[in-house]
DNA sequence: CATCGTTGCCAAAGCGCTTTATCACGGCAC
DNA sequence: GTGCCGTGATAAAGCGCTTTGGCAACGATG
């Protein structure tokens, strides 16, 4: 209710200046004497003067808003890369307005006119995945358009992964530091760049080792492909050559993990598992059953953000790597280090879903 | 690079009316002769004339966008609150811009500055439940403001809940359709008035069928709460007095499976249980072993921004009531099912006995 | 002393649209 | 013919700010 806020042409006036100074002051433009910007900052602030960002923006041309056009805001993964995108644009102040286009081509299209509409600076396009593609809008808009877990299909627009590759690689690694060399890889279908690249991340770094990666199996991002190929590896021996399984997410770690303590063997004595995705800490939960590798959506978000922001100043905008990935982080938990292996611990984060 | 758009002025020359005649067309403002209403209107879609939403708002003193402040929103529950909200602002093209106090008080402070300085036509905070509170932001605005999942620490507020009473009758139903009638309560401290609340519903229902509640355990949301209870429970044969179990959330609902698993009972056969938050759901997971409670959240999101929007109108604001539930809704899993007793639950029952 | 470059400030012209006050016009009643 | 009224359209005045061009005043320069 404090309803009518003060005008910049109150300022000026009770500063004893001319609008157009006193607007010079408030955003560091044109000259100033120190003492006459120091006068009006000092008014502005006694007299709790907020500029009026609308009115800005249509005299600037600049709205100060950073459109976000999320493929399907309910996917799983868009809430971090929202928070981390929105987390990195609020500290330059810009604002973003959110649409969720919901999987829906028409609905999509619906959007990109509002946010032509409202004439925002940028946009970030927020995707499904390393292998979700985005149909390009870069066209559409005069402003920078990045696109964040997906891939535009114009190779020439600037997309923001999970750096897949890396994550494969921090888990050979890990597996090396608790000392497991006998490594097998269950993962999604091979026709899959983020399955391809981890996979190439793992076996890079495990040869950098003078080790070589046992076995591959390729399947579906799925808790019952976890259990199958599980069970192949127990009912085929194979499981005997092996003290440590990369799976291709956690869910298929889920799986994996319930067969083979189905099946009397001991996780992580026998069998060291990482998963991709943090699922655990998604959901809040610290001390996890599950090691995996956290892709930091929250980073991509912020990055995209921070990419777009940069691109919104016309100056030095040549540079133009058109595919920048974010690198992800592991998250120890006992399915890799030990520890306590309560039995507990599997039931818990195999029953939550 | 559609770069330059299309001006109202250049549609109103083009259809050889005024300026103001246009706008008045666009708007339905104004009296204007169907046929020029008809000529302006084709020639604005033949133009692609996209309205400038900003001079717009400059203009006309609204600004077309309600403000999101997040008390968290990375917290677990803020996407489907958002996505709900956001959902039915857009339907009624209003934009939405997202701000994330992420718990923290100075942020959340600026936060509302940059809301006033854009002018928002109205706010909605999101909370993190029943029972977070939320520090009223109601007079900060001039537009109206109302809290979704959460309660402000003004009474006058506008606040949006999940029906918890509601939730505690769908899971008394639940448990009576499937012949359920010795139910017991394992839920979180007793202070809280969700925890409450879905006590009370759930007794209300059972005493309806005339049946009671056998037991009792207050404890807090945890899955070690769970285990806690069921082992207490199992310990002291009460659980030979139960057939079902409400749990007052799922992380309480695993930890009583996990247990009781442990002990040779088995679920659903000898004890059913329900959960509370869809935790499964959330996850992207259909065919879930848990039988949950979903509170809605999304539809919370959207009654929320409903009656920010309602309110937006000058006209009839009469009608307040301060607190509003929304309904939720029990999605069946084998926990109270049965069905196919998945290899995953065999999982369970081998590796702990 | 005339010239020039700076520095500090401001008047005024937008930005693209909404809204109000006004006006021209034709019909209708008297 | 005069007066009135309803209708349809418009000119013009904002909205609150940014930005440009220009103008004094001043010290430095030759």
């Amino acid at each position: 209710m404090s309803n009518r806020s003060v005008r910049l042409v109150e300022v000026a006036r009770a500063a004893d200046v001319s609008l157009a100074t006193a607007s010079q002051v408030m955003n560091g433009s044109g000259r100033v004497a120190e003492a006459t910007r120091q006068r009006v900052l000092e008014t502005a602030r006694r007299l709790d003067y907020r500029p009026n960002a609308l009115a800005r923006s249509v005299a600037s041309g600049r709205s100060s808003t950073v459109g976000i056009l999320a493929e399907n805001a309910s996917g799983m993964f868009c809430m971090p890369v929202l928070v981390g995108a929105n987390r990195s644009l609020s500290r330059v102040d810009l604002a973003s307005t959110l649409y969720d286009a919901a999987h829906d081509v028409k609905l999509r299209r619906e959007h990109v006119r509002r946010l032509q509409a409202r004439h925002v600076d940028g946009v970030v396009v927020i995707g499904e995945g390393t292998d979700s593609r985005s149909a390009s809008v870069s066209h559409e808009f005069s402003g920078p358009v990045v696109y964040a877990l997906s891939r535009s299909d114009d190779p020439q627009d600037i997309c923001v992964l999970p750096d897949d590759a890396h994550a494969g690689a921090l888990a050979a690694q890990h597996f090396l530091e608790v000392g497991r060399s006998r490594i097998a890889h269950v993962t999604a279908e091979s026709s899959l760049t983020s399955v391809r690249d981890r996979e190439r991340g793992l076996t890079e770094e495990l040869e950098r080792a003078g080790q070589r990666l046992v076995d591959v199996s390729y399947g579906s991002f799925t808790r019952d492909w976890g259990f199958a190929a599980a069970r192949r590896m127990v009912e085929d021996g194979s499981i005997r050559d092996i003290d440590a399984i990369f799976a291709g997410n956690d869910q298929i770690a889920i799986g994996l993990e319930a067969q083979l303590l189905a099946s009397g063997i001991r996780i992580p004595e026998d069998v060291a598992i990482v998963g991709v995705d943090n699922a655990a800490g998604m959901i809040g939960n610290t001390d996890p059953f599950l090691t995996s590798i956290d892709l930091r959506f929250d980073v991509v978000g912020a990055t995209a953000a921070d990419l777009a922001v940069a691109r919104l100043d016309p100056a030095a905008d040549d540079d133009k790597p058109t595919i920048v990935t974010v690198p992800g982080m592991l998250v120890p938990g006992r399915s890799t280090v030990g520890g306590t292996t309560s039995p507990r611990s599997l039931v818990l984060e195999s029953l939550i879903s």
